[in-house]
DNA sequence: TATTGTTATACTCTATAACTATA
DNA sequence: TATAGTTATAGAGTATAACAATA
């Protein structure tokens, strides 16, 4: 057996135990989401974009004229909510809020041509901020396990937060 | 065939595109993380406590006598923040902070005995909001696997949030 | 000088209530 | 009456800076 290590442990700083917390689903998630989206904001700092920005970009791109209130709804944010988020896209020019034919309460919503070039380039930033977890997962077999049980976790979910 | 449903689905109600958002671990994961807070706040509510709250009873539970600083650093909660939050455990009369002996600075962490009453009772109400999520895993192999992959996805981080 | 606990403060995210203009 | 978008506002959670007491 090797000696004690060199910087011996003072009483003070043994290590704290989590016990079952580490095997809390809530919390293991919790702290996982936190350490994936830490990786995000470091990454997407320098454009100024954060995670619900970045899914509401990807939304609007994806349904091209889609009601404010039906984006909102399908990300689960509150629509009340909603307003001053994309507000900011559209100050930044990157969306913008159009009339809608035969209903003049709605608005649709699109992304600009800078918009749509922002996205291009974030999508291109996401997947290497994908493979650094998937890398740590132990490759696309594990990435795919995780998506399928973390699906299987909101099965039968209503849409959450969104009013 | 049977006929379309009684009600039809207009043109504006089409289901939303997700696109890739379902696919990507972040996205993924944070709304996994708020269905599981979801159930929680809903379960505690009556006990008024929040996650974070039910995780300081337990790590100073698991370390009693711990050092304030050291329990913040455990759970990622900068110490500048965790003061009030003690605080309301403490005005709840369920943990206490106590001086230490050889260094007037520091306080002890301890549970009163209404705090480990109480955390008795959360913890076998934890147990039915685990075993819900475990059954939508489709059993313990399941919940092993998830929370083996969250394991993995931490591999390697620091101490969170921490100070 | 460094550390522990604290205060003050600000920013983000989320939540409720109520308004407006349309439908 | 009901709906889409909006405003105002309040509450969590989290961030930084700076202080007093002690080491």
């Amino acid at each position: 057996m090797a000696d004690t290590p060199v910087r011996a442990v003072p009483d003070t700083e043994r290590d704290v135990a989590l016990g079952e917390l580490t095997s809390l689903i809530g919390y293991t998630l919790r702290r996982a989401q936190l350490a994936v989206f830490a990786d995000f904001h470091h990454r997407f700092d320098a454009d100024d974009i954060r995670p619900g920005q970045y899914s509401v970009l990807k939304v609007i791109a994806l349904n091209p004229g889609l009601r404010q209130t039906r984006v909102s709804a399908a990300l689960g944010i509150k629509r009340t909510n909603f307003v001053p988020l994309l507000d900011i896209l559209a100050a930044r020019g990157l969306a913008e809020r159009r009339p809608v034919a035969g209903d003049r309460r709605s608005s649709a919503l699109h992304l600009t041509p800078a918009g749509e070039a922002l996205l291009e380039r974030l999508d291109a930033k996401i997947a290497a901020h994908e493979a650094k977890f998937t890398e740590r997962l132990g490759g696309i077999d594990g990435r795919y396990q995780l998506l399928g049980l973390l699906h299987r976790l909101l099965q039968g979910e209503p849409e959450p937060k969104a009013e």
